[in-house]
DNA sequence: TTGCCATTATACCAATCGGTATATAAACTG
DNA sequence: CAGTTTATATACCGATTGGTATAATGGCAA
């Protein structure tokens, strides 16, 4: 199999089980099976494999969320679509979505936040603008539509980390999907 | 001054800047004025030295939410009265309290994670005992009360996310601080 | 003064860190 | 076949890591 793809993967286990920091290049060579040249080869600094990661595993995920309004022209559709998505892409890719959702609460100062925070912005920026896009439907939001975009990712994030306890099996039915949006849009209360 | 707190107070802002795994006791005792062997003589270890932070920066946090429902009654009052302690303690202990919300995230494996993960359970038990004493009030909740505590300090950490990038002045403002509770209940509509 | 105990520093440890100079093996190219 | 490129390993680098053995302070009690 390629050696590349191997790195990847192995990486990707150890950040989330150690984070970035606490991970030395030696231990994922070692559990890659392979040598360190190798590893420099491919990618030419532990930074490097982390950004490679960071866009090879992320770069779906933008590509998905920027092609839900193309799709839907109902804002709460598009709310519930992408609440879907979130949750599609976290079951799937459980170990990179729980990395990154560390990364980014992690030190500005930090070398790894630093490779993950242009990531993090693009979700924030097109989530943005699925709630700009709503003015007509949400009235006037006074500039308040980020802090939505922020909100509404904050629930869903919070949702998943209790399926993320239990089991992420029964996460993606609808009645959990409506849920989620159903608290961001009507509280806890109705 | 006491030794001893300058080096719990150089730490956290190392801490906070860099992370637990990315600062060295070398940077910490550089920056504190001292040598290694006196942090060693207060604290047995790095992680000693953690624990020590996270006792004696966070007791005061858990007594206060502790005591919240014994001087009120109201469940909404209970509610508005936590968001008020958890805003009020993010602007004194700012650095303090992101820090811990990134560790929150961080990977359980980590050594830094083991050690703040017992205050963060603390909180949310409290909490989900706060929505447990208001079954009366909010009807069955089919066991989701730690479900509800989490997405009610989610929720709160969210804007105290939003706030921290802008100013933290006007976060306690009785409106903002019902703005973020009447979210939690009753969602961006309304 | 004498002796004890709390506090601090000098100087060091083995282990590990991220990264590389160099050599080699295999595969493609002419 | 020879020459080049791609891919991999051995063996090493200086710097830094968390941690400590030892000794020197300083103040306080007897």
């Amino acid at each position: 199999m390629d050696n590349r793809k191997i790195i990847l993967q192995c990486a990707l286990e150890l950040f989330y089980k150690r984070g970035y920091d606490a991970t030395s290049v030696q231990e994922i060579v070692e559990k890659a099976g392979i040598t360190k040249p190798t590893m420099y080869y491919y990618f030419k600094s532990k930074l490097g494999l982390l950004e490679a990661l960071i866009q090879e595993k992320g770069e779906p995920l933008l590509q998905a969320v920027c092609e839900v309004p193309m799709r839907l022209e109902s804002f709460e559709g598009q709310l519930y679509e992408l609440a879907r998505l979130y949750m599609s892409f976290c079951r799937r890719e459980r170990h990179f979505y729980f990395f990154m959702l560390g990364q980014m609460y992690s030190p500005p100062e930090n070398e790894a936040h630093k490779a993950t925070a242009p990531f993090i912005r693009k979700q924030y920026a097109l989530i943005t603008d699925t709630f700009q896009r709503a003015e007509g439907y949400l009235g006037n939001m006074n500039g308040r539509q980020e802090q939505f975009a922020i909100g509404f990712l904050g629930t869903i994030n919070c949702y998943m980390m209790v399926y993320n306890e239990k089991s992420m099996e029964n996460m993606l039915r609808d009645e959990n999907i409506h849920a989620v949006v159903h608290q961001f849009l009507h509280g806890i209360y109705s």
